[in-house]
Formats: C-alpha cells, structure tokens, sequence
DNA sequence: CTTCCACAGGAACCAGCGGACC
DNA sequence: GGTCCGCTGGTTCCTGTGGAAG
C-alpha cells in the first residue's frame, strides 16, 4: 500500500476537460453557420432598446436546428446591451415542455419577474391578472420567449396563448414582445387566425444542418470539452455524418459525442475511438427504447408484443396477424382487447414514436394491409416490456 | 373485365375525467 | 362544491382501394 490518497486519480479524466460542455442545455459562444438567424433576430429585437415593442417572433425547425441557443444567446446579448445602456429591458425564457399547464407557464413568468406565487390554489385568470399588473409596475420593455410552444398549443391551453397575444392591451407602463419557439409548425394551423398573425408578425425559419456543419459545429466545442489529443481524428466526421443522415440534429451530435467520451472513459482508454462512438449509438438505442417502451399503454405493449412474437416465425408480419396474437396475449392476461380499428390507430402511433415502420401493401386478391417491420433490436424490445409487471408471463 | 379480399382510415359518437369558472 | 367544458381514448359504422385471381 503506497500512501497516494485514495481519491487522487479519481475524478481527474483523462478523456474531458469539461463535460459540461457536451450537454445539451449548454448555450456556447459562438454558433456556427447560424449568423444568419442570429441577426436576422437581432435585428428584430434590437428596437426593444430604445423603447418601441419589437414585433412578435415565432422560430420553427427540427429539433436540434439551433433555435433555443440562437434564442438564448441574442437574448442574453441584448440583455447585456440593455444593461449598459441603462434602457429597461428584460428579457425571460419559459419551456412549455417543462411547464406544460397555462398554470405552470403563467406563474413561472411570474417568478422569472420577481413576483412570489403560491403553487396552487389561484385560477390561471387570477395569476395573469398579477403578472399583468407586476409588467405594468415594473414598465419598459418586456420579452417573452416560449421554447416548445406547440405544448401549449395543444394542452388546450389556448385560452393563455390568446390573452398573452393581446396582452399589450392590459398594459399602460410596459410593452411585451413574445418570441414562440416550436419544432411543429402544424400546430399552428389550429390556432386562431388572429392570434396566429399576432404571434407570427415576423417568422424565423431553421433549416437542417449538413454533415459539414455539424462537423464545425463539434470542432468547435472538442476544444473546450476534451483534453488535448483525446480523440481520434475520424471520430468528429464519423459522429456529424451520423446525425446527418438523422436529420441534421445537432443536439444528438453532441449527445452522442459526450457519450462516446464517457465509454472510452470507461473503458479506461486514452483516446476517443470510432469503436467508442458505436457503442455509444447502441447505449442510446437501448436507453431511448427503454424510455419509449416503458411509458407505453399496457395495450400498445400488447400490440407490440404480439409484432415482436411474429417477427420470429414469420416472412412478413401484417395488422391482421399482429391483431390475432394481440387476442391470445389479452385472453393470457385477462384483459379485454380493443378493437381492430383501435389496434390499426396504435400501429400508427407505435410508427410515429419510431420503434416500428409501416408501408401500405397492396396484395391483390389478398387484400389491402399493412406491413409491419420493428425498427430496434427485438433484445431491447423484450427488455424494455419486460419491465412491465402485467408482462411478466412473456 | 369483374370480383373480391383484408384491411385503411374517415366520421360520428360516447363515457369518463380533470380543470376552469362561478 | 356544483356545473359546465373540452379533451382523451375508446367504440361503431362506414366507404375506399390496388391488384391477383378467375
């Protein structure tokens, strides 16, 4: 036994200099390839520094296209201009995911403004009409950032979204600009024509990254996130030409590059290898299909299980045998199954979050189905079903 | 050319429920 | 603390459909 400390070579990495870096809430400082959008929403905002209401703001694009950093770093920027110019202007970011009740939003605007609200026991009206008055005290220029808007578009939460698209008109002191930020412009369509303009004066539109960029992209933070030297050079194209082909998001890049990190960390290696980076794309598989499965319907688990079981004995799998095992699984289990149009609509869904694909098949005098055809590994299915105690007999 | 399969998926409807509002 | 409202997750009923088989 030497006398070194016990704890002297733990926590010191040999692979990151700083992680957090590489998670996905950092907002860096520079933002490659989106200079464009940067000014373009500069230049929307800049008038909220001389005192005149900037007009409202709506950001669409896939999800890791940038639009939460190039919000926050313009806002922060503008904050900072406000500050040493002495102008009042403030600027206040809300997620509609993370608070995802007209509630939850309302009064989280309100804290981000100094007001102290109780967690419950005031109706949504009361709590506006307290912010309303708290902007108006408090006067200048006020901007709203709402990221993930769609949320409130669809929590049947509209009632909030039309009194905060007018809300201009509650106040005498102060101005509120909003900016809604949302990766599904559909939603838009079911919104009031009227607040849809309003919300919508100006529109900012980001596009997908290509491979090439989202190599500057991770060039840029490998510098600060890992030692020198750390990572083998094909590792970066290897990681962008992979969240290329996956629709260009940089938020799962740099997932994926922090993951392979912490493998090759684990593996007690040196330097970060493209080895690493598959590894690391099959851990991530297992987690997001744990996260999936586990949070589904006991039915859809259902559905599921019975695709899963045809896929070993058969060719190709259609609704209507996955529908024939889904009777046998619920007749195993006690329960009473749902209809086959239900089970069609739970296919659909089950296509949507991913974990399997569909494709219309026409077989003449066969009839018309649809294939089924799983998109993971069976392994990390059954794994993840397995979790779930009503599926134990399986 | 006609028939007819095996579903897809639209439309209308319904029970149940949580939340808004008074 | 009751009432109303709109949504969710289902049901029933229905029409539509591409192409192999006859």
């Amino acid at each position: 036994m030497t006398s070194q400390n016990l704890f002297s070579n733990l926590g010191k990495s040999r692979i990151f200099k700083n992680r957090s870096v590489l998670v996905s809430d950092f907002v860096p400082l520079t933002l490659p390839h989106r200079e464009n959008e940067i000014t373009r929403l500069a230049q929307i905002m800049s008038p909220a520094l001389n005192g005149t209401r900037p007009n409202n703001i709506f950001m669409y694009g896939l999800t890791g296209t940038g639009k939460t950093a190039v919000a926050k770093y313009v806002s922060n920027m503008l904050t900072d201009e406000a500050n040493r110019r002495g102008s009042p202007a403030t600027v206040i970011y809300v997620n509609a995911r993370k608070d995802d009740t007209s509630y939850r939003i309302i009064t989280q605007i309100g804290r981000l403004l100094d007001l102290k609200l109780p967690f419950t026991g005031l109706s949504v009206a009361e709590v506006y009409s307290r912010v309303v008055s708290r902007i108006d005290k408090r006067g200048g220029m006020i901007i709203i950032t709402i990221d993930e808007i769609d949320n409130l578009i669809r929590e049947s939460n509209l009632n909030l979204l039309y009194k905060l698209s007018r809300i201009n008109s509650d106040l005498r002191n102060a101005q509120v600009s909003l900016i809604g930020i949302t990766n599904d412009a559909r939603v838009l369509e079911v919104l009031d024509p009227r607040v849809k303009s309003s919300l919508g004066e100006e529109e900012i539109v980001f596009a997908p990254y290509n491979a090439e960029q989202l190599r500057d992209i991770l060039h840029a933070r490998v510098h600060d996130a890992f030692v020198e030297d750390s990572l083998e050079d094909d590792v970066v194209p290897y990681v962008a030409s992979l969240a290329a082909k996956d629709h260009g998001d940089a938020r799962k890049a740099v997932d994926l590059l922090r993951k392979a990190g912490e493998v090759a960390e684990r593996l007690n290696s040196n330097r970060v290898t493209i080895d690493h980076v598959k590894q690391a794309l099959s851990e991530i598989e297992v987690d997001t299909t744990l996260e999936i499965v586990t949070k589904l319907p006991l039915h859809s688990k259902l559905v599921l299980a019975s695709a899963l079981e045809l896929q070993n004995k058969k060719e190709i799998v259609v609704t209507g045998d996955i529908y024939t095992g889904y009777i046998m699984l619920c007749k195993k289990t006690g329960l009473e199954p749902l209809t086959s149009r239900r089970v069609s609509e739970i296919l659909n869904e089950l296509d949507m979050v991913g974990i399997i694909s569909t494709k219309i098949l026409n077989r003449g005098r066969f009839g018309r189905t649809k294939r089924v055809v799983l998109n993971i590994k069976p392994t990390n299915i059954l794994e993840a079903l397995k979790k779930d105690d009503a599926l134990k007999i399986m």
